[in-house]
DNA sequence: ACCTGAACACCGTTCAAGT
DNA sequence: ACCTGAACACCGTTCAAGT
């Protein structure tokens, strides 16, 4: 916890220091758990401080929300080559989005709780754009090389991903094991692309 | 909202009041909207009430989950027809799914953030089994009929699941209009079964 | 058995005033 | 420009006391 003793009577980088108290928070004691007054306690602040930098809680939560899909975006891009062949390259973005979801839990239901209609909606909007950019890409390329069906991309795209975000959803809320979900990325991403039905 | 003017000081049913309207509050105005004084304003009841029926603001929110469940559970029951074609009966529960998500979006978002470490957990266990169930069965049938790839039938129903609770979150948060979503019902369940590979 | 009223320890938000 | 302290209108929860 250490404070620094004598902080001077501007705190320099409030905001981000409130940022990061709350995803520490968010990440402990979940999302309940989170208060303004207890934030600027934390930062050794006045109660009323926050309100400098976030005209409410909710302006808090979305500057949160967008750190988040900045970093999701950020792990699948980085997860995603081109070079691999369909399925190895499906699974290696599924487990990308799983490990995520695995270790942000909290984080990832405030994401899809946004009330879209901030001012910061832009930039949000981006994230999650390039956060879908790395599915939608990868459904063209395959496309453009006949390894997956034809049809409007966005919805193929919507497909794959939402089993992903089901998987995620069951594990973040407990009904799966996060160590049983990782494990069975392989398969689920196998059935998507090879179909339940026998060949 | 009609009160009953001079109602006796014991109200007869007080935990079914609350529960009916937290429930259209949810409904209404959405979980962060939902307070126990308010609830206990509402029905005509002093704030302390409450407490008799539910321990605390979660046992309520517990109840109302599990009211959630047993009605998701019906809903999809009465959705299932065992004698339909695989690809058709499973498109009709997928409908019933999503129909319901559309419709208690909020109680559905709290159904999964349920933390289960409640004294109806058992009841709650065994509705959400119920809903689980339909899928089960359908999966386990379809098996036995050699309409669906071997292998063990509650991973294959999570696949199957996953994706329909992925379109209904996507639904849910806004990131998928509800009409849309339920048109797009039958293409994503023709693209389960046949995957995305082409044949 | 069921409900009330007061009390307690919390919230989020606002706003004059201080540095 | 940034922060404080007091104030306001809310919470959830508890507990003696009332019916």
């Amino acid at each position: 916890m250490m404070r620094m003793p004598q902080r001077p009577y501007h705190h320099g980088d409030l905001r981000t220091a409130l940022l990061d108290s709350a995803e520490r928070t968010l990440r402990e004691r979940g999302t309940a758990a989170l208060s303004l007054r207890e934030l600027a306690r934390e930062t050794g602040v006045s109660h009323a401080a926050p309100g400098r930098h976030f005209k409410d809680k909710q302006a808090l939560l979305d500057a949160l929300a967008l750190t988040g899909y900045e970093r999701l975006a950020q792990s699948l891009e980085a997860a995603d080559d081109p070079a691999l062949p369909l399925e190895p390259r499906l699974t290696a973005l599924a487990r990308a989005y799983l490990s995520f979801a695995v270790r942000n839990a909290a984080l990832l239901e405030l994401m899809y709780a946004r009330k879209h209609d901030t001012d910061l909606s832009e930039q949000l909007t981006s994230a999650v754009d390039r956060s879908v950019g790395s599915f939608e890409r990868l459904i063209s390329d395959a496309q453009r090389r006949g390894e997956i069906v034809e049809g409007d991309s966005e919805r193929i795209t919507l497909v794959a991903a939402a089993g992903i975000q089901g998987l995620a959803a069951f594990t973040a809320n407990g009904s799966l094991d996060p160590e049983v979900a990782l494990a069975g990325v392989d398969e689920y991403v196998h059935h998507v692309l090879h179909g339940l039905k026998p060949r």
